[in-house]
DNA sequence: TTGTAGGCGTTATCAA
DNA sequence: TTGATAACGCCTACAA
């Protein structure tokens, strides 16, 4: 009777308690491990045979139910469509699946539809679906994420509402971005351009166009309008704005890009436009993809660590849910300037 | 009390029945949508009315329990380290996310630790945790995957492990290879190599090789060990499996990549060893990622289509959870092979 | 057309 | 140290 993978028959704590001759009460008792009662060790030891022996898997539902958890966290990802053109995504969902299951949790993922709808994540919640959630890219006026922190409801963020009860992991990266300003003045560019993330508006957009402008000040240069386009997280977005800030006129011989991907269609725009890289054009991507060291010339970036964001973030919620103290209820983490060779001297 | 976001005292369907003046019955007939019975439309109004006043949501475990589904199907990921280096995985999970909740499902996310493990899909399986499941690169022998397979468990493969019962969509490239080898012979390639996408042994992999040899058959070509080597997805095992291939001295003049990752990580391979791309050597990939067309020089590859393998993957699965009869067990999709700037004549 | 009653499988609370 | 018993919140016959 070994070797039962799944069990046709419904097999209930039941059996096992008549199996092993005891109660339903002390079968859960066991098997769920509370250390909070003392058991028989041969009481336990009969009880464990007789569940793999039935093939015993305790229902989750059931389970839900009586104890009011779910052992599942909630996973947002406010633009899912970033899946499809954003490299930062698929390592933080990779670190939350891998922190969370090493816990004993599973992951629900929920990508939200659009801006309008009632966020998804509140069904889940007032289903009861999910023990807590994590939320990528948070939005900024998001009237149901703010009550739910309002309420306390486990929540941790990747980015910021700037919400004074939130609890966040957020790479702030204002000394690398101010590092990158540098580098390139160093190497003798005046005129630096910016293709931006994503329209105006975003908060992760408008704050690296903020922290720019401020570097470049201290250097007595300005970012005008003029020198920045405005991306939409991929390559092909990144080709026509980069087309449109190069063909602009403005004397730009520098550009930082809102990513990786952007900077990779900006680099097919500077050379169709006849420049040859880096010689013509200086270029800065922004998150460190694992193959922004490959393409040519290798991409000089920021690497943002989405690895260790997302386990970070994982372990805060679970901290939360488990009812531990927080190290941080706001965890900066540094991000790093990585020079290769998209910039060179003019 | 309009706006209650979500509830901190639990109500049940008890308190809408009561608000209402009707039976918990009649609240889970009305909520639930069923066309079984008729209820008259003024009940139904007053208890949709109740159930927002009181900001009421049915609790999914009570309703799991009950109804013995969960809504939920599971996306088993074998190999989750994937989502770090290769492109296939992330648009699949959008399409597939999206197929789900437009029909009501959750996606439950689970990689596979290692294989010498108990699958995690198992324990997913016998807590009754899910109602199916898709699973991404399914493993040719995993044995429990079969057992299920064989008891009618609602799965589909995306990627096929030969079983007579299983359920699959697949893309057989066998067509797009071979048009990619006879264009690479049409370009005069006479030696062509082959930097494989993961150690041999897998089946994707051990399938293009023989696809390959067939292919260049026809030409009375051939395609000895000494012309492949084994890379691991990512471009950083293109760059040493590329570099390795290159130094062999066997005068390859064109190579087939594994992947448009590994074909970047090739790329710089070449380079890094002084050849001009694509005169001095002509690259294919494999996948179409979004930057192919971008890099430099665009990536001439075989377009899989992950969006839309991921969408029918959904709707079988779905189809077969609402006991709708199957358009086919087996699913084959054609890939596409797109020409761009990679390759040229010797 | 609506209400009653029972059951889904577990955990938690007592009492023994 | 263990066992009864009562929730947990919902769905679904079946009866009215």
């Amino acid at each position: 009777m070994a070797g039962v993978l799944v069990n046709k028959h419904k097999v209930t704590s039941f059996d096992v308690a008549r199996v092993a001759g005891v109660s339903r009460s002390t079968v859960s008792l066991v098997l769920s491990g509370s250390n909070a009662v003392i058991i028989a060790e041969a009481t336990k030891v009969r009880v464990r045979e007789a569940a793999i022996q039935l093939g015993y898997t305790p229902n989750s539902a059931g389970r839900m139910l009586a104890s009011g958890a779910t052992k599942t966290i909630g996973l947002i990802i406010s633009n899912p469509e970033l899946l499809l053109v954003d490299g930062f995504i698929p390592p933080t969902l990779y670190a939350i699946t891998k922190v969370a299951n090493e816990h004993g949790y599973n992951v629900l993922t929920e990508g939200l539809p659009d801006l309008n709808n009632d966020s998804a994540f509140v069904d889940l919640v007032s289903s009861r679906r999910i023990d807590g959630m994590i939320v990528l890219n948070p939005r900024t006026h998001d009237r149901q994420l703010e009550a739910l922190i309002e309420r306390n409801y486990p929540v941790v963020l990747m980015g910021t509402i700037n919400h004074p009860k939130e609890i966040t992991v957020n790479i702030p990266t204002v000394a690398d971005l101010t590092q990158a300003v540098n580098y390139l003045y160093k190497l003798g560019h005046r005129k630096i351009g910016h293709v931006a993330l994503s329209a105006g508006g975003s908060s992760a957009t408008d704050y690296r166009i903020r922290v720019i402008r401020l570097a470049l000040q201290k250097h007595k240069l300005e970012l005008p309008e003029a020198c920045i386009t405005y991306a939409n997280f991929s390559a092909e977005s990144g080709l026509v704005a980069g087309r449109e800030l190069l063909t602009r006129n403005n004397g730009v011989t520098a550009v930082l890009a809102g990513n990786d991907t952007i900077a990779i269609g900006l680099m097919r725009a500077a050379r169709d436009l006849g420049k040859r890289l880096p010689e013509d054009m200086s270029i800065i991507g922004y998150d460190d993809l694992p193959l922004a060291a490959y393409i040519e010339p290798p991409l000089t970036t920021i690497r943002t660590e989405p690895l260790i964001q997302g386990e970070i973030a994982a372990r805060l919620l679970i901290d939360i849910l488990q009812g531990r103290p927080l190290v941080s209820r706001a965890v900066d983490l540094k991000s790093k300037f990585i020079v290769r060779g998209s910039c060179k001297a003019v």
